[in-house]
This record gives C-alpha cells, sequence and structure tokens, in this order.
RNA sequence: UCAGUCAAACUUGUGGUCGCGGUUUGCUUGUAAAAGCAAAAUGAGGAAAGUCCGGGCAUCAAAAGACGGAGUGCCGGCUAACGACCGGUGGAGGCGACUCUAAGGAAAGUGCAACAGAAAUAAACCGCCCGCAAGGGUAAGGAUGGAAAGGUGAGGCAAGAGCUUACCGGAAAGGUGGAAACAUCUUUCGUCACUGUAAACCCCACUCGAUGCAAGUUUAAGCGAAGACAAUGUGCUGUCUUUCACGUCUUCCAAAAGCAACGCUUGAGCCUAUUGGCAACAUUAGGCCUAGAUAGAUGACCACAUGACACAGAACUCGGCUUAUGUUUGACUGAAUUU
RNA sequence: GGAGACGUAUCGAAGUGGUCGCAACGAGCUUGACUCGAAAUCAAGUUGUCGGUUUACCCCGGCACGUGGGUUCGAAUCCCACCGUCUCCG
C-alpha cells in the first residue's frame, strides 16, 4: 500500500481545505481521505538548507512515521519543515512528529 | 622549534536489528500485461555543486560557399576536443623554496586622452642669448600632468641643443646557438621626430551551423475539417547564394499529459604491469563490470576499532576549470637554538 | 535537469569610461504656507557609514553603484571569478 502523496494537485488541495497544526520546527496540514488509506506528502523548501539537508530531514521523517505506533485515521496529511528543522536531534523530531499527531486525531 | 613553499593520498571499516531503490534467482496469483513474497550480492562525490569552457549523443532531409557574429591570441607539444594540461621563452613579485602572467599588431587606418598646463601629438608662456628697437636664435631651467621630441656626466657655445664625446638605452643589418619563441655577439646609425589606449573600433592568424536528454523515439490510433501561400513557394532558427529535396504553414476537433516504455548506462571506462617520452600523454599485455531513481532510493539504534565530528546528495554522459571543505603524509626553503 | 535576465538613496528608476554620484527624474519622508482641522496643492529640504572638529549643529575628509580581483592616467560603466534575486522550457 502506497502511503505517499505525490501529485501537486493534491497537495494543494490539503493546503487549502487542511486543518493546521504547529510546532516549534514543523507545521501538520490534515484533512480527511475519501479512500480507506492515510497519504503522508513532505514539503521541505530550499529555505531549510542544501540538497543533502534537505534529504536527510525528509528520511528520518519517513523513519518516525514508519516506526511510529500511534493510530493513523484515513486522512491525507502535509508535513511542512520549518526553518531549523535540520539542526535539531532525532529523538527531538519523534517528540514533534508524534505531537502533531496526537493533535490532529484529537479533532 | 617557528615561519613558509610545493606535491600526493584518504573521505570510515567490521558485525547485528528494523526499513528503502533497482538487478538476478526461486515460489505464488493472473488469459495476459503485471503484481506479491523470499533469498543473494549490490546501491552517491572529491567536489556529485557553480554551469564557466570543450567533446560524445540526438533532432533540424543532405551538402558546399560568402558575408555577418562569437571566441582564442609568446613558442612547441599533448588530446576526441578545449580557453584545460605539459615543457620552454620573455616580463613581474619573493632573501629563498617558488609563484603569477588576456604576453600578437599602436611604423595600415579611425576614435578617445576630462581637469591641470603655454603647449597633449602639437610646440614656445615664463625664461636664456643676440639686438637701441623691430626682429631673430634656443629648448638648459620652471610649472602641469599618467604622458611634454632618449637619460646621466664632461666638453662645447652668444645662449643652447646628439652639436661632440663616454656609459646606459634605442633602431637596422649580419653572424652564432636553438625545432621555435628567443638568447647572445659584431658592425653601422646622432635624420636616434612619430606618447598612451586594441579587457576602444580595428588589422593579422587560427577555431566555431543551430538547438540541448524538458534533445528526441515508440506505444499511436485521422488517408478529419477550415483557412493562407503554392514552384516567382517552402526547406538546418543572423543574412544570402548554389547543388539538392519536398508541398509547407496556421487554427479547430478527436486521442494523449505519464501514477507508459525506450533514450539510461560498457565507457575517449577503471585497476595492475610493461615500453617510449623531461613531462602532459601514448603503446602493449592481463584482469574487472562498479547506482540508474522519477515527490526522486542510503535512515534509525547498538557494539568494537582512542573514535567518526568538515564541505556536501547522481538525474544522459565524459575531459577540464572555479568555488566550499576535514584529516594525514612526503619533499624543499628561510630564521633561531643545541650537539 | 537545462537555458536566460537583473542587482545604483527608504522604494521605483536614469546614468554605460572623465571636473568625487551638487547621484538626474518620480514616489516616499520632514518642515513651512494654505485650512477651524485634515486631504489635495504650492515652496524648501532629505543617502548611509567611519574619522576629525564641536556641548550640539555646521563644516572638512575617507569608504561605499551586490562582493572581490584585473585592464586603464582614471571604472557604476570594460574584463574575470564569486554572492543574491527573478523568469522561461516537454
Amino acid at each position: 500500500m502506497d502511503h505517499r502523496l505525490k501529485k501537486e494537485k493534491q497537495f494543494s488541495y490539503v493546503y487549502r481545505r487542511g486543518k493546521k497544526n504547529h510546532t516549534d520546527h514543523l507545521t501538520l496540514f490534515s484533512v480527511e481521505s475519501k479512500f480507506r488509506n492515510y497519504r503522508i506528502g513532505y514539503a521541505i523548501s530550499k529555505k531549510i538548507g542544501k540538497a543533502n539537508k534537505r534529504n536527510k530531514l525528509k528520511r528520518r521523517l519517513r523513519e518516525i512515521v514508519r516506526k511510529s505506533e500511534w493510530p493513523k485515521n484515513f486522512h491525507n496529511y502535509v508535513i511542512v519543515a520549518k526553518v531549523g528543522a535540520t539542526e535539531i536531534e532525532y529523538k527531538d523530531l519523534q517528540k514533534q512528529v508524534k505531537n502533531l499527531f496526537d493533535k490532529a486525531n484529537q479533532k
């Protein structure tokens, strides 16, 4: 099952309709999906860093989501990185992601 | 020991747990295309970057020439090619190791040289000298400037001046060395005036068709419709000509927008040795196959090695350049101290 | 991935070798006039920073046209290398 969000149309739909949640270094957009599946896209702009740093951040986020044990609703998500997200520790990042999903799933 | 110059190498490794990309093999499902599971080996760089040069490759039907435009610019070599590289020459810098150098032509022509200064490529303001004066001689000294008709000393003169002479510089001719750039020597020239700028136009020599893998090909399906110009037409996209080829272009509709494939990785490839060459590089022999993604594959955790900590991520591909950056090693130079 | 363009006061923008950019011109800002008050209009002024001088202002000088080199007597302008911003493509 493919959990990736790929098309630019899908991203802009989530930005437009999604609910926002923030932490210090991340923003999560979430919106209900019509499929019985969840999909996540990662948006990391050029402001964040050079290509290798952006790549690494994306991998870490993907790893965190893969290993996570909290329940995921059938939503479409977009995780947007803020400036400074490449500098923080893996465990710190993990906490922030968990926090975001907890908030999003409560509502 | 301190300060410095040049060159070279490496860019974690091994084992374990979970996870990702393509490849191969096996099994399962499926009419097929393909999908799923398992195993194995394998999976970013020295700069992958900037895109500053040069090739391969692809398309423009094929080919040749002229003009325009762009680039290069001491000499020779190397190369697929280059503005790169190697060796040498001249010049500049450094005590030195060594480094830097867009380094053809200003006597083919044109342009420009503000301000200052008497005068800017042309000479006479102040001055000096002759002369009663008119006028004439002169360019030593003055001031300006980036630049003022070789420089310094001596002689000479009415005062001066290559006017004469010594040295330095310059030009021409010839000899010698060198493959050449050039070096060096000899002789002659004082009629030895002709500044700078070509990273101003330009001249000379050499090179270059244009567009870039988002090139382009296939799946692919329409002898669709309308219009324009039609052999005086169209054709490699700066312009033109010749050969040559052929109908060409625009709009609309249908289909398609890649969550399809090919291009896409075996290549001027890498490693080791040999031979030629001062070297760049080339020859020969043997061995090796080493990423091909498409929202874009390498991450997380643990152990050991003192311990993994800089810059940084392939996107058709190769040769350079430039910029960013960690560690280590070698050779050499200068200074100080000790033996 | 590839191909291009542009960086000059607070902002837009001219200048494309020569008396320091009196930084043109426009907008903005400040002050004054007009008005009961404001807007509009009219007039005047207005780059930054460092140093000197000064209680302070005035005044004087240096550096700045994205940054750093080079060519030239002289560079915002010509050449080279970097930095930043923006646009285009099947």
